[in-house]
DNA sequence: CGATGCCTTGAGGACCCTCAAAGCAGGTGG
DNA sequence: CCACCTGCTTTGAGGGTCCTCAAGGCATCG
């Protein structure tokens, strides 16, 4: 039905369901392979030299807005780095609800969470047109063996990707609705930044609906914030446009919890 | 303040704060190492022949109820696995609230969120008296290259917990109070009956707060919850102690769903 | 036996979801 | 080029879930 598999070095642009009928000859040539330098470069993983000399070339692969790079319960081949775009992960219960999980963009690895099962366990869909590095996994894997550190270095990704997910729960768990909406607008800026978009003025790749269902808020709550910061001065908002303009006020609104938690009670028991 | 260096090969009983008088004597003098295959088998990891005559051989240690493994911003230096007894992680902001993260038991790796930062990025609890089993990073990382498969199986263990966590994220956001904790019952039942301690009766080890820490609930919606469910002879409760008569019914109310999403609305837009 | 945690149960209210309507942008087709 | 449609966003009103506060029971421990 949805066949991933790409013959080893041959160029595919994954061109399924085109839903508007730009051909693959719109995007320019860009650089269709990477070394596995270029893509440590991306993970912000420090090459040593063994690295810098590995031959072996990744294969780019580019997804128009909309097309799932990947399926639940698909069986698993192969993680993935994003070079550019945005994309969403996302899990499907059996009511059909979907809960986002993940905002993927530029050095992040997505598919990870597919090693174990041998199935990937979630979705990864494009929201704008982007471009990933496919990294089947056996060989990635195997170079780990013959580069020294790079076994850690992957292990260090896998790490921050459990990190980035605590986060998750911990806004989810114990804080107020106008906190998480602040506190993603300041991560957001914060991403846009490092990637060199310019975290002070951006824009939104993903709906009201898609940031409610990562937040655990419905479209509206997120909508209202929207607007309550854009009157508190903190932020502009116009459709997916943002501004911030006090970045220090969003972040700062992490405190404020009332959800989820109790407030401010018993706090620490045992003294250290 | 807290040393966790446990010099190379010698026997340490982790004894610090005793909190109650009882000698370290009072432990049976259980089975204080562990091979690569012990490991291996704990991990539910397949053993190949190479693993099974690796003789690196593995530390354990023991903690008394209350006693912390590893703290936040601790040096990392190891990985433990837990053998016998309950834990729990939590992560402290700065307002001193604690959140928690996952109650590991049996089987499960604990510190894994400290190699990317090289600084443990939550901290770990004994529930109850436990044992672990001690695993310096470098030397269970460099066994990965020596044993083939290795590596993968310990990236699978990884994304075993990376899944373990998007479980807990769907139900915080997407699942309300009661089906959040008619699934952590479910959950505790299916750990025990694992572990072998019988899935059908098993004495909790977390109180009621830090449930609801977990499930991002007040103690008392915790409370109540586990008195609804015992009104409707689901379960029996006696304090910790809990019987579970209706699997099916308590795994069955993971729908019921009125909290932060968006009920039934949108489902799925693009037709695959 | 008093003190201390932990658990249960009740009453009131805050927060955020649900439902509803209207404004706007982009795309399609006449 | 404009009408129309669809999808996204904003804003308002009402109500439900779950938190907060409070009091009392029941174990464990010094």
């Amino acid at each position: 039905m949805f066949s991933t598999s790409i013959p080893a070095k041959q160029i595919v642009y994954q061109l399924k369901e085109p839903q508007s009928s730009v051909p693959a000859a719109a995007f320019p040539a860009y650089k269709l392979w990477s070394s596995l330098k270029d893509v440590c470069d991306l993970l912000r993983i420090a090459a040593t030299p063994s690295i810098e000399q590995e031959t072996l070339q990744f294969q780019h692969v580019r997804y128009r807005r909309g097309q799932r790079i990947y399926t639940m319960g698909q069986p698993f081949k192969a993680l993935y780095v994003v070079r550019d775009g945005a994309l969403k992960t996302v899990v499907v219960d059996d009511a059909g609800q979907e809960q986002i999980l993940s905002f993927p963009m530029r050095g992040d690895m997505i598919g990870i969470d597919g090693i174990f099962p041998r199935l990937y366990s979630s979705e990864a869909i494009a929201l704008s047109d982007c471009e990933l590095v496919y990294l089947p996994f056996k060989q990635f894997a195997a170079l780990g063996k013959s580069h020294l550190g790079l076994d850690s270095a992957i292990y260090s990704v896998m790490s921050e990707d459990l990190l980035r997910e605590q986060s998750v729960i911990r806004m989810l768990g114990a804080i107020g609705a106008e906190a998480r909406v602040a506190q993603f607008l300041a991560w957001m800026s914060k991403r846009f930044d490092e990637i060199g978009q310019g975290g002070a003025a951006f824009s939104l790749p993903m709906s009201r609906i898609e940031i409610g269902s990562y937040l655990g808020l419905s479209l509206e709550t997120v909508s209202r914030a929207f607007s309550h910061f854009k009157k508190a001065g903190f932020i502009s908002v116009d459709r997916r446009t943002i501004d911030i303009h006090d970045w220090q006020a969003l972040a700062g609104l992490r405190h404020a919890a009332p959800a989820g938690s109790q407030k401010q009670r018993d706090a620490r028991k045992r003294s250290a």
